[in-house]
RNA sequence: GGCGCGGUACCCAAGUGGCAAGGGAGAGGUCUGCAAAACCUCGAUUCGCCGGUUCGAAUCCGGCCCGCGCCUCCA
């Protein structure tokens, strides 16, 4: 039974989706209006975290992640270029895409873009206007809360609240746009000059932000649909809007469990470019050598609903768990194995996975999870190593280990693995130097290939090799 | 002010009433030309603090301290 933790209720819920069989998803994604950072893919790597443990659980998935091209800063960084909107987003897509492929992100089945459906923004914009819960002013749509009773469920924050605070109050009145009530939000906003504008049937103007995410839901996924996901930040108001225009408009329950994950910070405090702790994922694969899969062992090691602290120290660790788990799969790649039929290891496969699948299904408890693969690799390290493991067991751990890295894939891919002619040229001259029992010029061109990421290990069977990346501390 | 998350060993981190998982780092050992990997051993008489409930509390209740995040366009 999978359960998870449903902002709505603020429970644990035992988790059902709307059709036996298939999970309908929609992950809030990136704004194209800069580089995305680590805290950025924390998000991504937790929702695809999620997207591929209800694969392995059975499930069929549809996933939608939108392309937020339009809004305040997009507008406000084309301008500042002189380009337009589309040539300046473009690139931050393609980052965005690049920083998807290097962290092994299953890519979702649609990524549709704001730009690219302002008509269904309009028709239900248009909808909320036959309803009586919009209204014009200025040329401006904007929501009337106080139509939507349930307003603020999500949250937990009570509309009568919103204007009262200092702070808010202040923020309000900076607002230039004019509406009936300070909480309202804008649906569509009036042309301005030099802000691009659109011709439809509620006249000109761009769309408010919160509105696409109803519009590219509803169309991909159906008015209803099983989990939305995002960051804490986008509870209030960002998906507290959303509930109100989608179910005021279609009149249907909107979302049934909504996932949240927690900020990632920097060595302790919020990630901010003034305090210099601001890593985009470019930082760190590009400048300081980071690879990828330690990166994303770390992101995938907390749990999603805790703050996780980025630190190189904390980067480190993981790499050094990681190496663990990879260590375990070279010895069963590399290692030759007695051909007799063996069974030594079934009962640990079966326990490991249970105690995986168990940790997953609570809430995404990875670190319980985790306890089931490092278990078996303890207890099954000494039996390979007695020599009591069989090539048929060996496969079957080697299965094992790549089953449960289809949800965590934090294991490199195959194509890493590959080295040049001219390292493999030095491992056989060292091992001519060996056997010649030359330990100067063994031991140098071992430091030679180590240099370039080329660890050697004598063994009684000869020499092999394995590829280690560096983790981005030096 | 409101909402929320957290404080468990040197570091990361599970554990929500019955002897405190796991990973990293460290120390000692086995193996080895030297390494690497692997294995063995060691490591919290105690879970932010103070009370209470209970045969029994990291876990439940009350109070307090500390750190962090969000609160109109940040994942």
């Amino acid at each position: 039974m999978i359960r998870f933790h449903n902002t709505l209720s603020g429970r644990e819920e035992e988790f059902q989706p709307l059709d036996p069989g298939e999970v309908r998803v929609y992950t809030c994604g990136p704004t194209v209006y800069d580089l995305p950072h680590i805290g950025n893919f924390r998000a991504y790597v937790f929702e695809d975290l999620l997207l591929r443990f209800l694969r392995y659980s059975g499930f069929k998935t549809v996933q939608v992640m939108n392309l937020t091209d339009v809004d305040d800063k997009t507008i406000r960084g084309a301008r500042a270029s002189g380009v337009s909107l589309r040539e300046y987003t473009e690139p931050f897509v393609r980052a965005f895409f690049s920083g998807l492929a290097l962290l092994r992100i299953r890519p979702a089945d649609h990524y549709p873009r704001a730009t690219e459906h302002i008509p269904e923004m309009v028709a239900i914009i248009k909808g909320l206007l036959d309803k009586g819960v919009a209204y014009r002013k200025d040329g401006s749509i904007y929501f009337s809360i106080e139509k939507f009773p349930a307003y603020g469920r999500l949250s937990g924050i009570n509309p009568d609240d919103l204007r009262i605070t200092s702070r808010i109050g202040a923020r309000l009145e900076s607002d230039e746009y004019e509406k009936d009530s300070a909480r309202d939000f804008a649906l569509w906003k009036a042309p301005r000059e030099g802000e691009p504008s659109w011709e439809t049937d509620i006249g000109p103007g761009r769309p408010g932000w919160h509105i696409e995410c109803s519009a590219m839901s509803s169309k991909y996924l159906g008015p209803s649909f099983d989990i939305h996901c995002g960051g804490v930040d986008n509870i209030f108001p960002h998906h507290e809007n959303e509930i109100a225009q989608s179910e005021a408009y279609f009149e249907k329950p909107f979302v049934r469990y909504w996932l949240h994950c927690h900020h990632l910070v920097v060595d302790g405090e919020k990630m901010a470019k003034s305090k210099g702790n601001f890593y985009t994922l470019r930082d760190l694969v590009e400048a300081r050598g980071v690879d990828p899969s330690a990166l994303r062992m770390f992101l995938v090691g907390t749990h999603y609903r805790k703050v996780l602290n980025f630190t190189l120290e904390s980067l480190e660790q993981s790499a050094a768990a990681l190496k663990r788990i990879k260590d375990f799969v070279y010895e069963l790649e590399n290692r030759i194995f007695p051909a007799a039929k063996t069974d030594a290891s079934l009962d640990l496969i079966a326990c490991a996975e249970r105690t995986f699948r168990e940790g997953m299904e609570d809430d995404l408890n990875v670190s319980a999870a985790l306890t089931g693969l490092f278990d078996l690799i303890r207890k099954a390290n000494p039996l390979i190593q007695g020599k009591k493991i069989g090539l048929n067991e060996a496969k079957r751990l080697l299965d094992f280990v790549y089953r449960v890295d289809e949800v965590l894939a934090v294991l490199p891919e195959r194509r890493d693995l590959e080295i040049s002619d001219d390292l493999r040229a030095k491992i056989e001259e060292r091992e001519r130097a060996r056997k010649s029992r030359d330990w100067a010029a063994a031991d140098r061109l071992r430091r030679e290939l180590l240099e370039n990421g080329v660890v050697l290990e004598d063994t009684k069977d000869g020499v092999r090799w394995k590829i280690e990346k560096k983790t981005g501390s030096n």
